[in-house]
DNA sequence: CATATTTATACCCTTATGGGTACAAATATA
DNA sequence: TATATTTGTACCCATAAGGGTATAAATATG
């Protein structure tokens, strides 16, 4: 389900078979960055997160929180 | 519509009829950091951006590009 | 139209993000 | 189980994000 954007992106990542250093690289961004936004760190800079998304053909949006 | 994420705080700040001060101060964020938000700048932190959006029952979550 | 309110831009300053890197821990593979 | 690969943590440093604030521009209201 990858219900964080942490275990989103270790999941593509994981699909594509690409390693964090490869990630970094391709995404235009550190090594330490892809590990700190792998391990769930939340000041993370949005842009940055983008960057990385876009690898995947994803972005960050707004969503509505589900009802409990 | 509020695609983008600055569109959309700025459409549910007017809804609730809610200055950019007040929004700041409920959100515990600067008034600088939502000015900024609302204006499209891409480099701001997330942990900050999901305090705004808390206001609104919304967080940032990744979603698919649409299709062109 | 004049005035009040709200929003945008600019300034200085502190803090911590992100980059690079080295090493340890964990995991995969032979 | 020994080895190779991948991932996680820690270090220093430069840069810029964010806070506060003052002022100008824009908008709303009488």
């Amino acid at each position: 389900m990858s219900s964080t954007i942490a275990t989103f992106i270790k999941e593509k990542r994981k699909q594509l078979k690409v390693t964090q250093p490869e990630l970094a690289e391709r995404a235009g961004v550190g090594l330490r960055f892809v590990r700190e936004l792998e391990q769930g760190k939340q000041s993370v800079r949005l842009d940055k997160v983008n960057q990385v998304l876009a690898l995947f053909g994803s972005e960050l949006g707004v969503i509505q929180k589900t009802e409990a």
